[in-house]
DNA sequence: GCGTTGTTGTCCATATTATGGACAAAATAC
DNA sequence: GTATTTTGTCCATAATATGGACAACAACGC
């Protein structure tokens, strides 16, 4: 581990000492939390985290004694439990980005009539908190509300990396690095697509996560600059073309804008 | 610590060590958790779990550079933060226990016409998954989804503990010891409450945790004879005569059944 | 059946990590 | 203004978490 002082934004407080243990057993969580209700094998959360793996067992083992994990006995995978569920029940329910986003996310899919995601980023991950399906017969159905991938491997996630500082981005992608290789992708591939977003004002993705689709993506940032999360549209690559993704993009900046506005207006 | 070497029911395999800082660190998360929005202040925090101040201060703090607790900074109390409804996402929406409980409590609701709580256990909580309002222009509302109180201090605790082999049920009433002042009940009425439980069949208190109601809480078993949770109404106490008590607790002990049996169904 | 490979699980000596007493600084009450 | 309560920090020390090495088990091939 090395030793950050300080950063050129905001935060500057960050490194806190005396709870490995409990930083550890949170990424070993978040990992887990990315392999949904199927879970994750033990080796799998040894490659990724880079810890050992009797340090990863005894960690997964003592949160399955907690309620906090669970182990599917036919697969041996392990999977987040429904004591998090319960303890998420203490906050208060709908968050107000969902409500800020909700009106928009309604006319935009009206408008657009293909599948509309919004993605969170959470630590080094992005996370789809909701979805609208349009009218269109062809949906992209493949990620759903829950669907948790490194930050990079998707559209949302580099239109998300693109609104960060770059070294921050940076720092992400390189952290990402060891998990890249499950998507087929790799530091120099995402760091360009961030560079091509950054041009284009938008993400986008000619060859998206599922075979023959095509994504966009357009970031949300709070009103401190800080990206809060990205709008997506996916749609089978045929109905994307050039004249369209245009029209679709200034959709979604348009929307973009108003729901900046409804977090302002909310806080 | 004790060593406890094994159970008379289930599990033998319970205490696994070398994770005494995570097992900590979830200990402060339900505390925290059962703040709800408005946090815990740190203090009793400490006196609850019984650790030291500096312990529960890094932890708390480390928690937070984690996204799992907020503090807010206007009271300056802790609150279980975003990063847990996040996780929480991995698993699939509704519980089962909820499916299987969902026409029931439409049943009873519209029959008894009085506030309906499905309340399940957590660790040595009780936790309110479930509420309905009835018909009756009088409603019961101050418990709302997400509450967590000691067990012991609500009829629906009460009527879980009596469920409970009787030396665990003691065991957690006088874990919460500690916990049960600010309820104003202490470990010797909390136990009489469960053994007249035991005898009547269901969960009763005259004085419910607000001034004026009164509740009646029916247990829930899986098929494995375990107490799942319990089924409660609460209404002002005018309204739950002797007769109507007899009632309403008919009802309820008629739609427990129905749940358990799609449980086992279900399962 | 019996090696082979790829998992997961366990042990324990050791160094690293988390601990908590004591002290300090805020915040709040008086 | 001082007293009191609550939160935050330090650091020497002991207890805790660590990971190398080994073991058990499962899945596959033949």
């Amino acid at each position: 581990m090395d030793k950050i002082r300080s950063r050129s934004s905001a935060r500057v407080t960050e490194p806190r000492q005396g709870a490995q243990a409990i930083r550890r057993a949170l990424s070993v969580l978040r990992i887990l939390a990315a392999g949904r209700e199927n879970g994750v094998p033990l080796a799998e959360v040894v490659q990724v985290t880079g810890l050992t793996r009797p340090t990863v067992h005894r960690i997964v083992h003592v949160l399955i004694e907690e309620g906090i994990v669970e182990r599917h006995d036919r697969t041996g995978r392990y999977a987040i439990g429904n004591q998090v569920p319960e303890l998420a029940l203490a906050r208060p329910r709908p968050s107000p980005l969902l409500v800020a986003a909700g009106p928009s996310l309604r006319r935009a899919s009206a408008e657009i009539g293909d599948t509309l995601f919004l993605t969170v980023r959470t630590g080094n991950d992005t996370l789809c908190v909701d979805r609208r399906i349009g009218a269109y017969p062809i949906q992209v159905l493949s990620i759903e509300v829950g669907a948790r991938r490194p930050l990079g491997v998707s559209s949302a996630g580099v239109a998300i990396l693109a609104a960060l500082p770059a070294p921050d981005a940076r720092k992400i992608v390189t952290a990402n690095e060891k998990r890249f290789e499950g998507y087929r992708t790799d530091v120099a591939t995402v760091l360009g697509e961030i560079t091509a977003a950054r041009r284009l004002g938008y993400g986008m993705r000619e060859i998206g996560l599922v075979q023959g689709t095509k994504s966009i993506s357009t970031w949300i940032k709070t009103p401190d600059g800080r990206p809060a999360a990205a709008m997506t549209v996916s749609a089978v690559r045929t109905r994307l073309g050039p004249r369209r993704e245009q029209e679709v993009a200034e959709i979604l900046l348009r929307e973009t804008r108003a729901i900046e506005q409804a977090i302002r207006a909310s806080a």
